[in-house]
DNA sequence: TGAGTGTGTGACTGATCAGTCACTGATCTG
DNA sequence: CAGATCAGTGACTGATCAGTCACACACTCA
């Protein structure tokens, strides 16, 4: 794209670049159907350069998928921290309204429906793992809510995850707005 | 694989084959991850009959994701029917419990994970959809719970989706244990 | 029996893509 | 300034795979 870098990156700076642009092109198309080169176009680098800055495809989705769960406990422990009530429901209420804005651009959302779809690779579903780790025992330490309350608080944010991806979301029928019901989404 | 096939079967008889062998592949590895040719062997023809049965390897997943979701309606019918109370509560809890059952060999519950990932393809959106209505409709009259109890019969569903994808239904640490609590798995 | 129809295949093609390699040019250090 | 190190690329390869096509073999029925 650009004609000639005018000044040269930090390797590690790149990295970084390259992983918000894997984050982006594989919550758009998933992992076996983003190419490397696609997203070393969005990093404005070249596909070569990508295989310097990782050792290969896979374990630049994994690190997308972790940078993803760290976004997604920071967006937790804001949500719990502006609460209005410190009461356990009060915080995995506003954890959850945190959680609703954070996944307006869907892009979190759908790397995580692409990662349990490609979970039979090892280290993805690790990572995969590790991040649901992450979510659960927050949820559960930072709201001190009952260990019935924080299933029913990820059993609902699968259900987000299933409206957002089958587009129902301002579907008015009936079946549809069953599943929406109280749903949040900005 | 058979060296000849020793008597001809009809086009109609294959395409069943077919549609199964595709449930099968399809659940393993994914849209993107599965092969014509994988499906053709698993159902003993060779990759090129498979697309004079079928136009392409997109309507064969379609076919595939509608026979998927017609097996699990049939389930939530008999277990409906075996419900040992036929109230609301209890026609949903033998659904529940049929579904349980049902996806013990996973094959339809993970179809239907791949579609989730799958589902900017825009025949397979639909299908998906059509799908969903399906079961939530059915659980809705079948039962005649209130929308709150079926939207959380469907989260629940989801939530039980992730566990198996993930593979933590056997796994005893604090976070696994809280999203396993009573979910059911043969 | 022979022509027509339906079942089924081997051998190909054209495109795509992960990953490699030899190389260029910029920056740093002594 | 020399030479070492680091950022970055173009051009390639080897493999894979959806889809095609010409053809072969099996049934059917007049």
């Amino acid at each position: 794209m650009t004609p000639r870098p005018s000044v040269l990156s930090t390797a590690d700076a790149r990295r970084t670049t390259v992983i918000s642009a894997a984050l982006s092109e594989f919550a758009l198309t998933g992992y076996l159907g983003t190419t490397v080169a696609s997203i070393a176009q969005r990093a404005d680098i070249s596909p070569a350069y990508v295989f310097k800055l990782f050792p290969g495809k896979e374990p630049l989705f994994v690190a997308a998928l972790e940078e993803c769960f760290e976004q997604i406990v920071e967006a937790l422990e804001g949500g719990a921290a502006s609460a209005d009530e410190q009461t356990p429901a009060g915080v995995l209420d506003a954890m959850g309204a945190a959680y609703a804005h954070l996944i307006a651009d869907r892009r979190l959302l759908m790397l995580q429906v692409h990662a349990q779809s490609a979970a039979e690779v090892p280290e993805i579903g690790a990572a995969l793992r590790r991040g649901l780790a992450k979510i659960t025992l927050f949820a559960k330490t930072r709201s001190g809510a009952s260990d019935d309350d924080v299933q029913r608080f990820i059993a609902f944010g699968q259900l987000c995850h299933l409206i957002v991806t089958t587009g129902i979301e301002d579907d008015g029928s009936a079946w549809a707005a069953i599943l929406n019901r109280g749903i949040r989404h900005p």
